[in-house]
DNA sequence: ACAGTCGGGACACCCCGTTTGT
DNA sequence: ACAAACGGGGTGTCCCGACTGT
């Protein structure tokens, strides 16, 4: 492992990156211009383009730290050794408690409706950015099937994809309409799916006689 | 009762708007150029700045056009004479199935994504399709909940936001993977959680204890 | 003598020539758009080009009625049967007092200016404006010496020229300064020429001993 | 003293001033557009944007590179140890036999009325270039009075006033007319103004019987 | 290696003066 | 007299490359 040097143009490089993740991450691709990357960092475009080949670049590696950066987020405080539903249900609680540390709102969600069209480079970004999210919430339910803390028969896979939708479109309107109401909501149904899933303590023998088909994934 | 004269440029304004409704939902309000208007009306600007003070203007009319558009294709085949939570997974179904209908994907979403940071215009106007769509599940339950089909301790408001996040959510996520997967797991479980709302029919005394702490809100 | 009948399109011709005479005169020819045209008349460009065959065309006319107006105003109270010092002097005070009454200011002065460069027109029109003034004054001179009020030996055509640029330069210079000061010394100065042309009413055989060199033109 | 280095930005820049104030002369604000001044300068917009934020900006320092080009050219040979109303003679000769090194006329004249409406940064500016030359003559004749080649009451501001307004004022007409006509009288009439000023040399006793009322002020 | 200067070429939105159809 | 549309030009800003200097 050869310990990377850093040298001043990397700093450089990476507070252009920095800086530019928040205008992106509120103007959108379109919306975000040179001038104002070069406001924000106090650089020429000269500068810039010294660092990145192109907008499109720079707005790729800039999504990876934002995107980096709200993950990091919403993985606050939590135990990697705590039982897996509670877990989910920090991360959720983090997703809705902390949104305001993300300035702009999620980027998943912002560059995913962005590049909807065209823009493969970013587009390509973003899904890694889910296959990243869901992926952690699918070991994570692994995890606690392995455990014995979660029912056997629970596709990961789809819980992950219901939580983060969920949780998504929930952002979306709590942003439009500028209140929490609708995170509220979306992180007491989502806390209710999570208890659906737990492996009864006390009852080995009735694994799912309580559960309503309704709220099998 | 006058019958409103349509005029020629009552049609040109209108044809616009469509032309126009999809330009905006598909590459955004800043990425959208008037050059791609006028390529898509085959009008010039003069012609175009004719029947709109600005883009802005235009926008804000292609918006409404485009919800109402969205919301007509989901509101297709319901029966309001139905029960009410019928016709809310007919709904749901519309969403699901007839998303192809709507090119570039739902646009309150896009437009409550991309108006975020500024556009106060635009932003109104989704909060508007926003109310609208919301009023109609509302209505819908009240109505169901005054038939005795719904179970009368529930918010209606509340099931009209989570229907609705997970519905948007799940839409953006299936769009980004380019499958259905997310909008299925979601149909399915908001599916589940109407059932959950329901009186049964064959024991109206045991009104609540079925119902699993999971799906309360 | 045909009495010419007066239809109603020429009270509309006429009506935005002296609507569009103020625009003109205040804005310039390239800084009066069709659109303020339009705003001042109430009528659309359909309106306008029923009249005129082209924006220039309309300014010719403009112009045309600006300066009578103008013209009118300095000739106010000018008594033609007066003696013909007097009358200049009348005018003099009339340009300089009861130039508020010509918005804009003075449409000579302006559209000279203006049509420097091309618009031969408007350049046309303003030279003929010029002409107008400048032959009052001379046939006022001529009359003057032909009644033996005036030095028969003073070039009327000189006078006349001396006394449209002193007040058109003073023009310039007060409105620049929003002062009426530069006005004031130039009618000061001219009434001074004036009174130096006076044939002396009580000594008839020394003509023209008293006045210098330096004011005889 | 620190030699200010000069980038070759700075001689675009300047370059840039010289083409337009040409331009701007000839054909004012509103009627010189951004197409003329590329062709003028061989620049691109993007190449002519660098150096000025605006058409207003540039305009405003073409009309002082305009100004002081034109204030040169008649303070040409004027030597400022001359008696006083030499130096105003000659001053008043350059501005007519020299006119035609001022492409386009008096820039003041054309801006003052160009600028008559709005454009409240090129007025002021004239306003300035106003208050300098007017500056001068009165600084001339201020240094005539004290030398005591200029009788003591003679208030020099009306005198400068006088001039500038008569020149400009002649200007416009000779332009107009083609003819330098104007000008030559104004001439005329303006230097047997100051000749009506001078303190006679041989009888320093009868020291203002000899002006006539015509002159005074 | 790095950043700043300068300019290009294209395009943004918008408004221009004009013609046509009625 | 207006409604409708045209064709082009208005100013200004875009993203980017090439050059210049440190």
């Amino acid at each position: 492992m050869t310990a990377a040097k850093v040298t001043k143009g990397d700093q450089t490089r990476q507070r252009i990156i920095e800086q530019a993740a928040h205008i992106f991450n509120k103007r959108g691709y379109a919306g975000s211009s040179l001038s104002a990357l070069m406001e924000a960092t106090g650089l020429r475009k000269g500068g810039i383009y010294r660092h990145f080949a192109s907008k499109e670049e720079l707005a790729a590696e800039a999504f990876d730290f934002a995107w980096e950066t709200a993950r990091d987020i919403r993985l606050h405080d939590l135990d990697s050794t705590a039982p897996a539903l509670d877990q989910l249900k920090q991360l959720i609680a983090n997703f809705v408690d902390r949104r305001a540390r993300v300035p702009g709102g999620c980027p998943l969600l912002n560059t995913a409706v962005d590049s909807d069209d065209g823009n493969p480079m970013l587009r390509g970004r973003a899904r890694k950015a889910l296959a990243d999210w869901k992926g952690r919430i699918v070991r994570t339910l692994k995890k606690g099937i392995a455990r014995g803390e979660v029912q056997d028969d629970v596709v990961p896979e789809s819980i992950a994809i219901l939580i983060v939708s969920t949780l998504e479109g929930a952002l979306m309107i709590s942003r439009l309409d500028d209140d929490p109401q609708a995170l509220r909501i979306a992180q007491g149904y989502l806390n209710g799916v999570l208890d659906g899933l737990r492996v009864p303590a006390t009852e080995p023998t009735r694994r799912r006689s309580a559960r309503g088909k309704s709220t099998s994934l």
